[in-house]
DNA sequence: TTGAAAGCGGTACCAA
DNA sequence: TTGGTACCGCTTTCAA
């Protein structure tokens, strides 16, 4: 493979030369120019950026961390990320860590000695102080899916609360009269908004007990026992707002087996708005995150931070919107 | 951040023991060995990755290139390859190219200037000359679903059209007497070669006529559409082989819309048994391909190009599997 | 068992 | 406008 000292002897000029074409810097001859472009044709000439991240730039790579890619909400994330990344220049290293903080430490590791300019995080594991010891290291972090709103770090999340209320007040609207929640890990603080949003409507009602609130991991299967688990206890319930997509999917899964028709006799709601939401029947209504705009923004943001450009290090919410689909049409 | 000059200086060697101790490699007398350790910890040292890749040394790392992660059937081979990468040391690049062949090439481009080790592709654009050129700038290259038969270049697929007898036969089976397929870009060997399997057990029925194929893109709107325009055609169709679960998904919701019950009315099968196909209701049947053993296949393969193995470069093909869900299930 | 030094392929400062 | 050259951080002979 040929090297940048190959392209200048053949051009008959120096590297600095040569260097100075490629990354267009400083003054260089239009015809000399030329005809170092036109070698570096010839030799199919590709610099490394292995090299020139050596010689003190930057590696141009950041790493998006997530739990698991197989959770649909990652994708979406990843594909935002991936297309703003590669519109500047920058390629993304994908990282599973599967919730556990061991493989997270280690992946974290291997990213320092790759390097790498910076991060995307979405972590229910990692702790701030883990993120400030990155920036400490000028590693830029960008977390999503979750704040920490006490400590200047850039986190990209939803009005969750705010969403959650949102999917309540629309269950009510639509006459449901016992309505459950199936949350997610409520010692995270974005997820237990999302719990106080529902009880901001419910804790009022008549019907309303503790017991309706269901603690669950933010997946299908978890969505799914747990429904069986809260019609033992509340066989009257006849709507669930669930704290994410993916469960409400389990919770239609169980509803189906237990008999219930959606919408008919159980109105579900789920949160995120993923595309599998639009890919179930019924179809599933939703809090929509703006996830393409999430992963949008964190790389944006992640950029600005790599480039040294001002940006607040805060906890940011973003506007969330109710989207009514099938699961929770009137049952005329 | 300490360099291997840090290190040694502190540790009163040279660079070279350092780098004999970091790398496990000559000999190294005990106790230096246990002081160059030390010095290690206390100074939080990092090797710089990029520094031994320039070095010789090469860059554990290796892209995926995907047309779009979105599409789930690629979270789970990304899963598959980045459990594989990560236990054997090699990081993961990932790459949507959208099926656009500029893109395509315009991330090669990079992934060379990067000087990574490997790459395992999906795409349906790229032509066996580009890879046998990859190769030949020894950039070891693994396909997966898709293959080149005619080529050594090695590739990964499944049993397309026995998968594909498999579903038909199933849908004979459960009494289908007018059975369409949905195909995938029949351009595509491997997708044809789906299209062929159903033709293996329709062609001869008294019910069939070419009309009842109709080709699609894999998505699932593609699905919708072409299930519309089959009914219109065909309203006596009781059974639909769909060329993957991602359009069979669309069936059911054009036969939801239709007023169609399913397995009642019409029995639908995909293929490839991706996640989604046991989150819809009814629950999918499909032809499962092992698509986490394609994942860990490839990259293990990849592994072993990467590192000179022998590995002879040929078109694989897996093994398929009927599986059996709601989705064609008796109508009693 | 250890060290000196020549790269690896660029960048960038300083002179010319 | 251009060239010479000292690094960047690490690996790997070759000698000692």
């Amino acid at each position: 493979m040929a090297t940048i000292r190959d392209v200048s002897k053949l051009a008959g000029v120096s590297v600095a030369t040569v260097s100075r074409v490629l990354n267009k810097s400083g003054y260089v001859n239009k015809e000399t120019e030329e005809t170092v472009l036109g070698v570096m044709k010839t030799l199919d000439y590709i610099p490394s950026e292995m090299a020139r991240g050596l010689a003190g730039k930057s590696t141009s790579t950041i790493a998006l961390m997530v739990p698991d890619i197989i959770n649909p909400f990652f994708p979406e994330v990843a594909r935002a990320i991936e297309d703003v990344a590669h519109s500047y220049g920058y390629t993304v290293i994908l990282c599973n860590f599967d919730n556990n903080p061991e493989k997270e430490m280690n992946y974290i590791q291997m990213l320092k000695r790759k390097r790498i300019d910076g991060i995307v995080i979405a972590s229910y594991t990692i702790q701030p102080e883990q993120i400030l010891q990155l920036e400490k290291d000028s590693i830029p972090v960008v977390v999503i899916d979750r704040s920490f709103p006490s400590h200047p770090i850039l986190c990209l999340t939803s009005k969750n609360r705010e969403g959650a209320r949102l999917a309540v007040k629309h269950l009510l609207d639509q006459g449901c009269r016992k309505i459950a929640h199936i949350s997610g890990p409520l010692h995270v603080h974005d997820v237990k908004e999302r719990a106080l949003g529902y009880e901001d409507l419910c804790r009022e009602q008549p019907w309303f007990v503790p017991s309706l609130i269901v603690q669950s991991d933010f997946h299908i299967d978890g969505g799914y026992d747990s429904t069986k688990e809260l019609f033992t206890r509340h066989p009257d319930i006849d709507g669930v707002f669930a704290g994410n997509d993916l469960m409400a999917v389990g919770v239609m899964k169980s509803l189906n087996e237990l008999g219930k028709k959606v919408p008919k006799d159980v109105k579900v709601i789920g949160f995120d708005d993923i595309v599998l939401a639009r890919m179930v029947i019924p179809e599933l209504s939703s809090v929509k995150q703006p996830i393409y705009g999430i992963g949008k923004l964190a790389m944006e943001n992640l950029i600005r931070l790599i480039t040294g450009e001002s940006v607040i290090k805060k906890a940011y919410e973003l506007d969330v919107e109710l989207v009514v689909r099938q699961s929770t049409a009137d049952s005329e």
